[in-house]
DNA sequence: AATCCTGCTTGCGCCAGCGCAAAGACACAC
DNA sequence: GTGTGTCTTTGCGCTGGCGCAAGCAGGATT
């Protein structure tokens, strides 16, 4: 009978529902495992279901022709992606590959549908979500035609620590493999410049990095240069 | 009783209503005029009501800190905005300005949730609409990311003539006040570098431009210009 | 017709950051 | 231990496009 409905913000697909909803909703699905790098699905595909993460990470980006690409976000345990797209029986707008060993549930649309027609508070939650969704990117959006890419890299390296972060004695270690490219897609720029800002900002004893693995040690530093620049 | 139900995809928030119930919902609202240039609501006020333009046009824009502006997107007649940041109670992400004389209706939070309490269709559609949203703007992240100024320029004016396009002798005219710094804004750069594009494009025929004010005379060559650079 | 205001154009110099190239570092397999 | 592949670092040269400055254009006001 625990219910969240105090909960002004729910990122949560569940909140507002019993328990037993919830469990009877999780089963209504298949789980699917990925290896990492394993593609869920692919930007274009037709979205006939969407998914929820257990464990593990999942990685939404966006292709451009001739290779570009840009990581739109993360998303971990509890949240999800392509509800809306396979809600309106669309094609997935984006890619999304597993980082590291990821488990997900599946709903098809005939599933979905019905879920959200006996379940009013879960279409309540998708709108929710997806105007978090929006505002991020949107934000996002105006970084990246605004500051300087140092500063973007710092936003993007932020913004990661607070989905993916984990405290040890050395400061905020990124929890999952990241690399150069991949801190590249995210803020905007390339490889070889993060590469440097990185170089940078470990002489300054902000970070600790090392193959597909960062450490944030100063994490106050990082904000105010985000800021400021 | 005339119903749209056959729609796939409803970028009208009465999509699937009954026209009484879209005339009792349009009552329920306050109507609001706003004169050209005028803030129909400010970023980082508290979302108390939204909208949905019935004349005119609204120019919604993200600003950062010293003035540097993004053009998220203008809403016309029919469409809908601040929906979801007044359901969830926050505060405007964006500001809306009026683009010429502009009438809106408007319905504070309380009344959006009895609304959608009882018309689950407006609650759906909200979804559809904002899927619509998160799509455009999740491309044009990719695009600013990706391709080259005079790409964008090219994309952006485009964008703009189909959502307020009007067909002429000379070509498709831009039914808006559009300036250079208002292209630049959508596009991601600066007014400097819109004005030398613009007139690179007169040469070939392309558009023809004067005071706030657009022509597209080639479409064509504009969208094979857009997709290959 | 003169003035003003706002928006538009264009020459010019400058620099942030891109991307090649080449070398180094680390992880894992055999 | 040796190899192999991927990831990372860094020097270097180049350029897209930014933004100042100065002047132009055209609509509105007096």
């Amino acid at each position: 009978m625990t219910t969240h409905m105090d909960m002004d913000n729910p990122l949560d697909l569940f909140e507002g529902l019993e328990d037993q909803d919830k469990a009877a909703i999780l089963k209504s699905g298949h789980t699917v495992h990925c290896r990492p790098g394993q593609p869920l699905f692919n930007q274009g595909d037709p979205a006939k279901r969407c998914f929820m993460v257990i464990r593990g990470r999942l990685k939404l980006s966006k292709l451009h022709e001739q290779g570009k690409e840009a990581i739109i976000r993360y998303i971990g345990p509890d949240e999800t992606t392509a509800a809306l797209a396979v809600f309106k029986g669309r094609r997935y707008p984006v890619t999304a590959r597993a980082v590291g060993d990821t488990l997900v549930v599946a709903w098809d649309k005939a599933t979905m549908d019905h879920l959200i027609a006996n379940h009013p508070a879960l279409a309540r939650n998708l709108l929710h979500m997806t105007l978090e969704r929006l505002e991020d990117i949107q934000t996002r959006y105006l970084e990246l035609r605004t500051e300087m890419v140092e500063q973007r890299i710092a936003r993007a390296l932020l913004r990661i620590m607070q989905h993916a972060g984990r405290r040890t004695d050395d400061g905020i270690l990124i929890n999952l493999p990241l690399s150069r490219q991949d801190l590249a897609d995210y803020s905007g720029t390339t490889l070889y410049t993060v590469s440097r800002t990185l170089s940078a900002w470990e002489k300054r004893g902000w970070v600790r990095s090392g193959r597909e693995r960062i450490v944030v040690a100063d994490p106050h530093a990082l904000v105010l240069f985000s800021e400021k620049g």
